[in-house]
DNA sequence: AAAATGATCCTT
DNA sequence: AGGATCATTTTC
């Protein structure tokens, strides 16, 4: 069942720890792929300085984090890699939820070509490696997740105790937010990008 | 096991 | 100018 506008369009730490556990599904030329969400990163707004729309900053690739909560949020990092984010939250508020791994689950020989490896531990533990494997470019910026080319799908919900909260990864640069809790992973899950 | 390095290009 | 990364190589 595919998620709905009002999945996303709640409170972004929610949003955050109820997206482990669903389906991320990505419809390309060249085949199906579908990853198990297992470690995200919540990114809040203005009050955030870890995230790009610290202080409200709007710019022509934060623009989609202002509108309603269900679009993709892909931007390239390092010249090399992409991130996917997914917006939360209502129109206004500018806030996402970084992807930083997933659990093949589909299309596993499609994830290795396109990766270029046969370990499929490797195929998503990390935010640019997830792209990679997905096929996911900063063509489906602004893209919106209730249609049919990238979506997500319902599944049981990760029980409480069974995730685990921590600091996000990379963001030392952030000064007093570089120590809130807001990243999300599955307890034990072998595909976490690193413990 | 951990640390250093280089690839490489969009955003400001 | 510099960065929400990765693979490979180098060092303890």
């Amino acid at each position: 069942m595919k998620l709905k506008r009002e999945f996303y369009e709640r409170d972004t730490l929610v949003v955050a720890r109820e997206l482990l556990g669903k389906y991320l599904v990505r419809e390309s030329a060249d085949g199906k792929t579908i990853g198990k969400i297992v470690e995200t990163e919540a990114y809040i707004g203005p009050h955030d300085a870890a995230a790009h729309t610290y202080k409200g900053r709007r710019t022509d690739r934060t623009e989609v984090a202002f509108g309603r909560g269900g679009h993709a949020y892909v931007y390239m990092i390092y010249g090399m890699y992409h991130c996917f984010n997914i917006v939360t939250n209502t129109a206004g508020k500018p806030e996402m939820v970084l992807l930083r791994a997933l659990e093949p689950i589909e299309g596993l020989e499609l994830m290795k070509k396109r990766r270029g490896t046969s370990d499929i531990r490797k195929l998503c533990n990390g935010p640019g490696k997830l792209c990679l494997a997905m096929d996911i470019t900063r063509l489906d910026h602004g893209t919106d997740l209730c249609e049919d080319r990238l979506y997500l799908c319902d599944n049981a919900p990760v029980p409480e105790e069974d995730i685990v909260c921590t600091p996000r990864i990379n963001v030392d640069y952030a000064g007093e937010a570089a120590s809130y809790p807001w990243r999300f992973y599955i307890r034990g899950n072998r595909f976490v990008s690193r413990k």
